[in-house]
DNA sequence: AATGTTTTTATGTATGCACATATAAACCTG
DNA sequence: CAGGTTTATATGTGCATACATAAAAACATT
């Protein structure tokens, strides 16, 4: 049946795989345990583990222990992308990235700001808005508030031609966060920074972070219309 | 200086990623071998290599063959989106969903559609056009093309009450994919379906699926206004 | 100094074994 | 037969060992 002999996990990750997408396997049902399958391809209960963990986490599988594991009602409920520094995604499609502060000031945040990121309402916070060009053409803009409880040396930064997303990865600590993603017609005044119409869709990127139980920044990039994230899936 | 000892993988991961944020291993930084790592964690090589792996994979670590492993200069955050059935999405947010059938058709499609889909211009394709709706209200607006050349089945359906999106679960292949999320104006007719006003910014996800060469399906879902993606990071 | 060759080394992975753990299924027990 | 308890089992993980592999670093050669 199975001449090829499947030495390395990659190859019985393949060969799983060939078998969930041609329905030898169909979605929701049981497929062999980790032992039988070892020795049907002739390699270690470990190396299949290794094949199936991967899948599993990839969305193609379901496992629970003693439950066994079963092939994904539903597939492929994963899209993974990869939010690269704007400069990076600029730079890596050839273009040339330039950047312009717009706006610093030091100011109270509007109610729902200072709400989301968990701050008393009359904190002041540091006000960061800039466009990122690329090709002389904007691409995106980025408006930010930052805790300066969290991150008091950015009061010091004039972020004139350091972005304040790129001076943050290399002075604020690592932590983790939320990001959503939507859609918004563009106001007046982001039309105008952008070069769009008023009213135009923009895809938008909403992005807090936390350390530990402080909110570090919040900030909102909205995208120049026509703009796209992609992934393979 | 170690007393707790590090028995298993989570655990070294956790230790490790605390080193990353309080910047104990700075961004960029080459850390110590799995090798040394193992004996300062009192665990094996194998144990190390797991929780380094993995947080590999999560993007706050870079690491080559030989030339080792350092703390990521940029954290590329993989923001992994689950694309549930929208069926699902609703009724897990505790949602009455309801399903309704606009267009149903055999034509030939736009010619950017069939060049996507890699058929020729004259390929007659099904089109299948409908709204999924939260509690009565107009929540995506789905418009598909189906290639009758990898699923002929799909020509006896009627999609009257059972979503293409689910069908195609059941009876396509499994395939791989790409998927692009962006923003867009609504149009006329688009609007009245989903009950906002013309121009309104709608969240699109566009996705295209293949069955090794042949295109299976491409879709496009369009969000009421407000729709938000979002994701931990 | 430019080029090609060898060595060294850190990660990558396969294996056999042992034990942990969740939990489905079988078995009570009233 | 309902409810609780035990058992069996599939996955999950740790470890020691061995070898594979990529690529940096050292070395040799022209």
């Amino acid at each position: 049946m199975n001449s090829p002999a499947f030495r390395d996990w990659q190859s019985v990750q393949d060969e799983v795989l060939r078998r969930i997408r041609t329905r030898v396997w169909e979605p929701g049902a049981m497929i062999p345990n980790e032992a039988d399958l070892a020795v049907e391809f002739g390699c270690a209960r470990s190396t299949v583990n290794r094949a199936l963990r991967s899948l599993a986490e990839a969305g193609w599988l379901d496992r629970r222990r003693k439950a066994g594991t079963r092939v994904a009602a539903q597939p492929i409920a994963k899209a993974t992308l990869s939010i690269a520094v704007i400069r990076h995604e600029i730079e890596e499609r050839g273009q040339k990235y330039s950047y312009q502060r717009v706006a610093r000031t030091l100011s109270v945040p509007p109610l729902d700001v200072s709400a989301a990121m968990r701050m008393p309402a009359e904190t002041v916070m540091l006000y960061i808005r800039a466009l990122h060009l690329a090709d002389d053409m904007p691409y995106a803009l980025e408006s930010r508030w930052i805790n300066l409880q969290v991150v008091p040396g950015a009061q010091d930064e004039p972020f004139q031609n350091l972005s304040a997303n790129e001076w943050l990865l290399r002075h604020a600590p690592y932590s983790d966060g939320e990001i959503a993603f939507s859609a918004v017609n563009a106001g007046e005044d982001e039309a105008e920074l952008l070069a769009c119409s008023e009213g135009a869709a923009l895809f938008a990127v909403d992005r807090l972070t936390w350390d530990s139980d402080a909110s570090v920044t919040k900030v909102r990039f909205l995208f120049a219309p026509g703009h796209q994230m992609r992934t393979k899936l």
